[in-house]
RNA sequence: GGAGAGAUGGCCGAGUCGGCUGAAGGCGCUCGCCUGCUAAGCGAGUGUAUGUCGAAAGAUGUACCGAGGGUUCGAAUCCCUCUCUCUCCGCCA
């Protein structure tokens, strides 16, 4: 959410903003309801002086025996008035926060002005694309004919876009998961989480994923509640209301979560494989640190996240998303895409948001240095650490051996029984 | 799911029959004094949000005692609804 008194005083460049965005937001209702709910405040308050220091005086007769009629009488109508500017108050501001909940973060100085990925400069690339003597697959028909990714079961159990992950494919997805998590917590000081999977409206309006894409979400019927898109929604509410003491800043979080995606309006997309799920396995890293620092912090996490592919020796390159492409809450991200031979093209595989207080605001997370009285906003950053299925489908495609086998990363090795060689799982073919 | 108890400031903990209670008292913390050092002691201060005046220091208004609503001239105190916590029973990994 950004600041009302930003807002006011920097509405032509908000307006620019949402113009660019294609956003249908009536910024000149806004003004209006502004206005009007500084009057309506500014009265209500000084009847409410008025009050306040009448009903002392009548307290004051009262003790005395005196009589207060006349002032009891009297404060009987400011009473009303009062009510009623209340009212007339709490129904602007309502109005007035939905258009702010509505509002997307304002882009960093230094993101590129353009409108689809497309104009997302490229900002580095890591690793050779690999040559292969043979025509490398796609990970779809790798995972089939290993027996370790089945998506026909998959879609018997629940329907369209899961995935039943059985033998070597659960296990070098857990590998992943430890992997990830031994990474950021032993060398990058990570504390680990592991939070609720299902979180109230709260926790998702503070984030930013309500009230706007109420459709991206699963929702439990009969509760307030809806399933993680992401740990970020979570992780990110763990300090929702509270006041930290600066000294405790920067904190930093990774906590491994499935995440749930409908998916709404992606029909057609990444059908085949398992890019594009309803559920997906994600290792994600939080941090909350001060104003100064955050822009510093970005740049470390985008490290944090691309450490983990060095060490997995997968190929990637790194895009600043443009104006455009910017999500709603964030001011500034770095998409991480990894090279996928068998589909020979760049898949995003993590994305590094700074959201500068747009969260903070929402979540109402704020900081104070000690000795000093004035609470500031801190700042929210998240990025994937890595998003595990499409990193276990980068070592399939990547890793593709001309016999059908998978040769496993020397970094993952620990974490899988030492193997070096990903054959056949054993499957249970049924006979129709 | 059933029965009961509770929710007050950074923490603990008072708040009588509704009225100088933004909230006693204690602890903690900050500053100052005192003191060979430490401890103890003494004094002052110590919430958040937002508005107004002021260059600033600060002064001042309003709101906030789990959340929302109601009664009242006036509510932390009375009434209603909800949420959460705890205890007991049931169920369950």
């Amino acid at each position: 959410m950004l600041d009302l008194k930003f807002v006011r005083e920097n509405i032509k460049k908000v307006k620019e903003q949402t113009e660019q965005r294609e956003l249908d937001l009536d910024l000149d209702e806004f003004i209006r309801l502004d206005i009007e709910r500084r009057d309506l405040l500014q009265e209500a308050e000084s009847l409410k002086f008025q009050r306040n220091t009448v009903s002392e005086k009548i307290a004051m007769l009262k003790k005395e025996k005196k009589d207060a009629f006349s002032e009891i009488t009297a404060m009987q109508e400011v009473s009303q008035r009062i009510k009623e500017l209340d009212r007339k108050l709490s129904e602007k501001e309502y109005l007035l926060n939905q258009i702010l909940l509505n509002m997307p973060n304002m882009p960093h100085s230094s993101v590129a002005v353009g409108y689809s990925e497309k104009d997302n400069p490229e900002i580095k690339k890591w690793g050779e694309i690999p040559e292969f003597a043979f025509k490398p697959k796609p990970h779809w028909d790798i995972g089939e004919e290993l027996n370790i990714l089945d998506f026909e079961r998959a879609s018997k159990i629940t329907g369209a876009r899961f995935v039943l992950y059985m033998g070597w494919g659960a296990r070098l997805e857990r590998a992943l998961i430890n992997f990830m998590l031994d990474l950021h917590t032993n060398e990058h000081n990570y504390v680990e989480v592991l939070p609720p999977f299902i979180v109230n409206r709260q926790s998702m309006t503070g984030t930013g994923q309500l009230p706007k894409f109420e459709s991206d979400l699963f929702r439990l019927e009969g509760y307030d509640y809806y399933l993680i898109p992401t740990a970020e929604v979570p992780v990110t509410n763990i300090h929702q209301n509270e006041i930290l003491k600066e000294s405790d800043l920067p904190l930093y979080y990774t906590a491994y979560t499935p995440c749930f995606r409908s998916e709404a309006g992606s029909y057609g997309k990444d059908t085949r494989g398992l890019i594009r799920q309803h559920q997906f396995n994600k290792v994600e890293l939080v941090k909350f640190v001060t104003p100064e620092s955050s822009y510093n912090e970005l740049e470390n996490l985008l490290l944090d996240a691309e450490e983990v592919l060095q060490r997995l020796g997968l190929p990637y390159r790194v895009v600043s998303l443009c104006t455009g492409d910017l999500g709603f809450s964030a001011a500034k991200t770095y998409d991480i895409e990894v090279w996928l031979p068998g589909q020979e093209r760049f898949v995003e595989i993590s994305s590094c948001s700074n959201f500068e207080d747009f969260q903070a605001r929402r979540a109402n997370i704020r900081y104070k240095s000690e000795g000093k009285s004035k609470t500031r906003f801190v700042h929210t950053l998240n990025g994937s650490g890595l998003a595990v299925g499409r990193t276990l489908v980068a070592i399939l495609e990547n890793y593709q051996q001309e016999d059908g086998s998978i040769t496993t990363p020397e970094g993952l090795r620990p974490y899988i029984g030492g193997v070096d060689k990903i054959e056949k799982t054993r499957n249970v073919k049924s006979e129709k």
